[in-house]
DNA sequence: AACGAGTGTTATATTTGCAAAACAACTGGC
DNA sequence: GCCAGTTGTTTTGCAAATATAACACTCGTT
């Protein structure tokens, strides 16, 4: 009777959304400015000292991040290993959005930023092997965006809808 | 230096994941069993009565749920048409990752179950779009997916990539 | 009538993520 | 040297989402 161990691996992420997002800024702040303190976090993401203070401070005892004599922060290894999965998927899922399906580029950023720490590492290797193959400029590629953007909205129609066969999905496109 | 606008937006979500499941096990064992309670829900999601009991109670005045004189729980029509999103959109990514990007299906279900309840109704739409006409059988999907698949790994050099000339995203392929 | 199983609710606790406020330490200008 | 501003931490509180445990109701069997 019970479906429970797959809806109940949402839980079961190595970071929170919140923590990918705490290690992202460290890094970011470190490009941009050179430098990432607890202020610095916080500022970025508009939240309090406190609450980032807190936040680093179970990363650091963690692992991924780690405190430098004054006070700045950076990545252990672990942590930018991590921050590079996450951004990796971020990035492949709001090029996937925006260039291959052409969802609007303001909400390709959020979608992949909701997405980006749940994602597995097999999803994410294909799509990016996906979206790598179907942006080079190969023939097979170039033939079949072209048929696909230009034929806009398809298959309004079950009968010969390719995942209709197996749920139907229609009522998806028709109201909203 | 705030981009705080776009990463914020991860808890502005209609419904949460376990809501989500909540919902959609009402439909399922209505659909099974012809009637589902709060027991049923909660024997089916693997959580105690008290849980399921709480967590629907919000529903109900929320207004996606409603309750029979004998305590028989059915969908509103908001619930219905809540339930038929959150259920298209895990079916079109698990046909995705599963049928196009050839993810091991268990993985497929996985992750399809974590991302259905976040995807935008625009990203949902187009890539139900674009799954449809990648898996009917015209002659540019079936000529690009044969080459897709046929070439496995693409592109493990940064020089021709049309995703890491924004970001480099190799080390996501390197090492894993 | 009484009992046990199944059902639903409530009371209480935990965890997470954040804010607000109080505090100590450092820094730079004067 | 002092004072203002900035920084980091800690304490406290809050809200959401969940869990467990205890309680109350119903119903069929005996």
């Amino acid at each position: 009777m019970a479906s429970s161990d797959v809806w109940k691996a949402f839980e079961e992420n190595e970071i929170t959304h919140s923590v990918a997002h705490h290690l992202a800024a460290i890094r970011e702040l470190k490009d941009r400015y050179g430098y990432a303190r607890v202020s610095d976090v916080a500022r970025y993401l508009d939240i309090t000292r406190g609450s980032a203070s807190l936040t680093l401070k179970a990363l650091r005892q963690k692992g991924f991040v780690q405190e430098d004599e004054n006070k700045f922060l950076r990545l252990s290894e672990r942590g930018e290993r991590l921050v590079d999965l996450v951004l990796a998927k971020r990035a492949i899922v709001r090029k996937f959005l925006k260039d291959v399906l052409q969802v609007e580029s303001h909400q390709s950023e959020v979608d992949a930023c909701k997405v980006e720490h749940l994602l597995s590492e097999e999803t994410s290797e294909k799509l990016l092997n996906f979206v790598r193959f179907l942006l080079a400029e190969t023939p097979e590629a170039r033939e079949f965006l072209d048929a696909f953007w230009q034929t806009g909205d398809f298959c309004h129609d079950e009968a010969d809808c390719p995942i209709c066969e197996d749920e139907c999905l229609l009522r998806i496109g028709s109201d909203s």
